[in-house]
DNA sequence: TTTATATTTAACCAAATAGTTAATTAACCG
DNA sequence: CGGTTAATTAACTATTTGGTTAAATATAAA
């Protein structure tokens, strides 16, 4: 019941919002200021909610806010979404057609494949 | 306040759980009952935390469950991966250093970029 | 028909999330 | 200084999440 802290958990959680992502979309034509990142969103929630949703991107890494004058311009900082798309990235192979390269595939990462419990095997019927 | 419905937020929030990934990687080894995915975690949590944890996953159409006798058979969607990577993937070219590319395709995208209220552009001080 | 195995449902709980309004802080401007 | 703009903090609330235990359901096996 202890929130997530490990990296991963941290980034896909940040990404699980689509403000939060349209803050990111936003943030990779280049840096803006909160007040920027706010405007899309204020017919829909406060500016402490949007603080709120920053604090959740800086907190996974996904953005940087520095200080100039009484700005807080926040920039992207892509490569905390080096390790999640690494991730995403392994089980491309199960959705592009190229079954015979899976069928390869399964047999190199599936050597140690037990034979205990497989009730799916249906030893039985 | 309400919950997330968009695709996207879903297969994100599914992911954003060790638990969860982790069944996700066992299930890329091949179908898999309940017991089975559930036999690494039954030291820190119950059958019916795992159960909860699966319907997560299918909600997000990330797996699919099947009947098999008194099993529960499931199978890895990876094409519900499909969407997310795409969306991660539009930013590797930000974490990737060629930096002149990255010059070439801001000004593509950035071509309507509007010069009102940009205070990070420092007009003052 | 009883018993055993596999899994889900129900009812409950604590913590986290996502929002609110009101007050506060920080920096600049006249 | 006093006012304005930018952003955060505080205090509060409702909903969701992730877990629990106990009971129920479903299928097979003896």
């Amino acid at each position: 019941m202890l929130m997530q802290t490990d990296q991963l958990s941290l980034t896909f959680s940040a990404l699980a919002d689509p403000t939060r992502r349209a803050m990111l979309t936003q943030l990779s034509l280049g840096e803006a200021s909160v007040t920027d990142l706010a405007k899309p969103f204020l017919k829909d929630m406060s500016l402490p909610a949007i603080t709120k949703h920053l604090k959740v991107l800086e907190r996974a890494g996904l953005i940087t806010k520095t200080k100039e004058a009484q700005w807080r311009p926040c920039k992207l900082n892509a490569e905390a979404l080096k390790d999640a798309t690494e991730w995403m990235e392994q089980y491309r192979i199960f959705w592009e057609e190229s079954f015979d390269r899976l069928d390869e595939y399964l047999k190199t990462v599936t050597s140690q494949n037990n034979e205990k419990s497989k009730p799916t095997k249906k030893g039985k019927k």
